[in-house]
DNA sequence: GCGTTCTCTAGACGGTCGTACTAATATGTG
DNA sequence: CACATATTAGTACGACCGTCTAGAGAACGC
């Protein structure tokens, strides 16, 4: 019988470790280059190098594999965004946001591909029954919760005007996902000028004052 | 050998207008159901009620199906926007934005199902190459163009601030595009309240003389 | 009525999918 | 060294994919 590695109780090996890495970062490219249909376990094991086994003995499905994959990249970003310093929570609310769009604009920037993989796993993949594995509940607790809480302190503080933190935390959501696109179809982008652009626009449709 | 039936001269008859209607219809409520990734031709013609072969029978391919359902969905939204006359092309630059914004949310609101299957086709659709049927290029072509002449002659009156077009039509596509979404999730959403929410925020965002 | 064309069902085809299994090799420990 | 375990390549499996074909039924001009 086959030996459900992560199940048992042993630490992982280093030859685990690195492959599981491997075979998730050969997960993200070929996602970002075949789209999430196009991702097979063969393409994937192809662009690793390695058999088809190798990925069946290190994961027990390719959800996993994908579901790392996002994990990982979440992971990245929170860390990124952490070490950037630009977000620290307790700013005034017109910083905080400034922050998190030049914090996530500038991991995008950095590295598109793994994000565009993300949006595509987190849009495409699906359980057994049909159903969104990262769907909008998944959504609005992962990712537009912060948004909202930075709208309404803003709000609270009269430093925002009355708008619905719902719709514009979807609206910065969807722009910023967006921007992988942007950057993979033009690798030229000039990064510093479409942040400022995105920055300006959001502080122009959240600011008080001037209505 | 078989007859290709798009190729013959003749006119199409009563049969094959309507299977065609009726394959791309049910190949869209599919899409929607199961994602592009899981929308097979088995479970289109499980839906139809008829079986594979008459499928491949008035279609080529099974991309034919799907680039039609798009081509079938813009041509509904077009003449939806058209007949609700709020996008008349000679009206004034805010007037044009809130009439884009609004003529584009009633449509999504009406018909989520076929939206979101037109997102998902054209995020996933490729060709046998791996790449985009409907990328970044047909993006630029048939979506962004009317939007970002509409900022450039509200840029022109000095009724817009100094913004980049393109970027401020990225994200207004973003946002319209993200609705559908929202319907789906959310199908007791305030359309009208959204709606109100989303035009309020380009309109903070393009209107010149509050920086 | 007959004959032609249109339309459909049913099934087969080659291919790829994700997964499971086997047997061989590598690794490391006593 | 022997031995146990970790890791690997290779292959086989059943399921489903998109496409194709043979032949039966339906529709319709004559």
């Amino acid at each position: 019988m086959r030996t459900n590695i992560r199940s048992t109780g042993r630490d992982a090996t280093f030859t685990e470790t690195a492959r599981r890495s491997q075979i998730v970062e050969c997960a993200i490219e070929t996602v970002c280059e075949f789209g999430y249909a196009g991702a097979s376990l063969s393409r994937v094991a192809e662009r690793a190098g390695i058999s088809k086994g190798v990925i069946t003995y290190h994961f027990a499905s390719k959800a996993e594999i994908l579901e790392e994959a996002v994990a990982v990249v979440f992971a990245r970003g929170a860390e990124f965004a952490m070490r950037s310093g630009a977000f620290t929570g307790d700013s005034e609310p017109h910083d905080a946001l400034r922050g998190y769009l030049e914090s996530n604009l500038a991991y995008i920037a950095a590295h598109p591909r793994e994000i565009n993989a993300v949006v595509e796993i987190t849009r495409g993949h699906r359980d057994a029954d049909g159903r969104q594995v990262f769907g909008t509940a998944w959504e609005e607790r992962e990712v537009l919760g912060l948004l909202e809480e930075i709208f309404r302190e803003g709000q609270r503080l009269g430093h925002f005007r009355d708008f619905s933190p719902r719709v514009m935390a979807v609206a910065v959501r969807r722009v910023i996902d967006g921007f992988s696109f942007q950057v993979l179809a033009h690798p030229d982008t000039d990064v510093a000028a479409y942040t400022a652009e995105v920055v300006a626009m959001f502080e122009h449709a959240t600011r008080a004052g001037t209505a």
